[in-house]
DNA sequence: CCAAAAGTGTTCATAATACACCCATGC
DNA sequence: GCATGGGTGTATTATGAACACTTTTGG
């Protein structure tokens, strides 16, 4: 925090005064996009189903409101995704902040939407508070536009509550403009410190949703990743059909 | 807003007892970075002097409190921008939202930051209810980062109130990053309906800091805008100086 | 030997950059 | 005619995409 010069003695007698319930206040809530990657390398994204109202069974992703003045909106963000999955650093980064009226229908609620990058097996699903079910949905697509896909369960749009499904499509499409020139598609990895190019490439076709030639992706990870010293060779490899692939190793910062 | 199924009357019930007090709420602003190119086609940001506590006659970007349940979050931005500057229907857009402990020394204040794009003359500039003065400043460097000013006044980070100079370097950020794959330069032209090819370079210049190569910048333009229908040949020169310059417009959406 | 996946090399189209030079106007 | 800014053309290099081909493993 920065500090301030020297707050004078009337500021201080101000800020005793000063009345907490003078304006009208709205409730805020952050609320977490949480993608994964399933084993048949789909992007999957995590729903609950709500056990209280409003919308009261329907699916939602995950969140809850701020604790004014015991914690920061990103730390806020930070104990939702632990109190659903229960992990802790993993990539979670704000995404968008939506505040139209009436999207909540209790009062006014001001939603400050994350998008969390965590691989599969790090995840502990368990539903939290509100939630009476927890669970992972692959993304897909038809006519009608998004869907969410858990064996014999499908999710449309108009099944999730609140403006969730605007957040989600948001959240998707900053995930696809950034993968090209951000380090995002690491997060997903397995294993940042020991993953082949083949298995990275595999996230990026997830991402966009289309199949990408692997001699350029090569090409253009190691030009940009490899020689820049952000990723480096580990000079080992690994086998296990065809040609043992080479091994690399994601530094961080 | 999206439309919700059936809700019951269990759930009407509910809603109706739900005690808006249960959580600690914090207060939440709009506050906006407003720029715009000054005549030496500098950039200028506008800034107000508190009036009131916390940061009293420190300076500070406008904004102020969301009136919940009266107007959305981005409503409260262009209001602000109303009663700041006297403009509407200018480029006003969600940037981020700031909500770090103890950034307010008041209560929990959550800052939602907006940028705003405006040609210096629709700028009706006026202090607002909490403003002792509203002022343009030309954004410079120095070695000890970002400053501000307008005459004999220079003003720098440490002198800005609250957490706002890392508002508006990230505003900064936000616009150079953005200026080269979205049409925002287009919002800072006096007369987006007749401008030259020069007049929109300069802008680009003042954002990205550097000059740029005239017969390139052409290349692009009328690549990435003529082309495509973006912006149309007006088929008129205008002549000041020099051989007379074509005229372009710029078509919205 | 064969399938499968890793890895190499070549070609082509497009884009970014630098820069030499010509054009139309006002004075 | 000459300064001034507008406008054209060309060469160089970097990037992105398509694809033919070779290499190394397990079975």
């Amino acid at each position: 925090m920065k500090k301030r010069n020297n707050p004078s003695k009337e500021e201080k007698e101000f800020l005793e005064q000063y009345d907490v319930t003078k304006f009208e206040r709205p409730s805020v809530t952050a609320d977490i996009v949480i993608f994964t990657l399933d084993d048949a390398d789909e992007l999957n994204i995590l729903l609950i189903k709500r056990g209280g109202f409003p919308y009261k069974d329907c699916w939602a992703i995950p969140g809850g409101f701020l604790e004014a003045g015991k914690e920061s909106i990103d730390e806020a963000a930070a104990r939702e995704l632990r109190t659903e999955t229960n992990i802790d650093d993993v990539y979670l980064k704000q995404l968008y902040t939506f505040g139209d009226l009436g999207r909540d229908p209790r009062t006014t609620v001001i939603s400050v939407a994350y998008t969390a990058l965590v691989p599969k097996h790090k995840l502990d699903i368990k539903a939290g508070d509100d939630a009476k079910e927890a669970k992972l949905f692959a993304i897909k697509y038809d006519v009608n536009g998004i869907i969410f896909t858990n064996g014999n369960t499908v999710i449309t749009e108009s099944d999730l509550a609140f403006d969730h499904a605007e957040i989600i499509k948001m959240a998707i499409t900053r995930l696809r403009n950034r993968i090209d020139y951000e380090d995002d598609a690491f997060n997903l990895l397995k294993n940042k410190e020991k993953f082949t190019i083949s298995e990275l490439k595999r996230i990026h076709e997830t991402i966009k949703n289309r199949t990408l030639d692997l001699p350029n992706f090569r090409k253009t990870f190691l030009r940009d990743y490899v020689s820049t010293g952000k990723v480096i060779d580990l000079n080992k490899t690994e086998s296990s059909k065809g040609k043992p692939a080479r091994l690399y190793k994601y530094l961080e910062r």
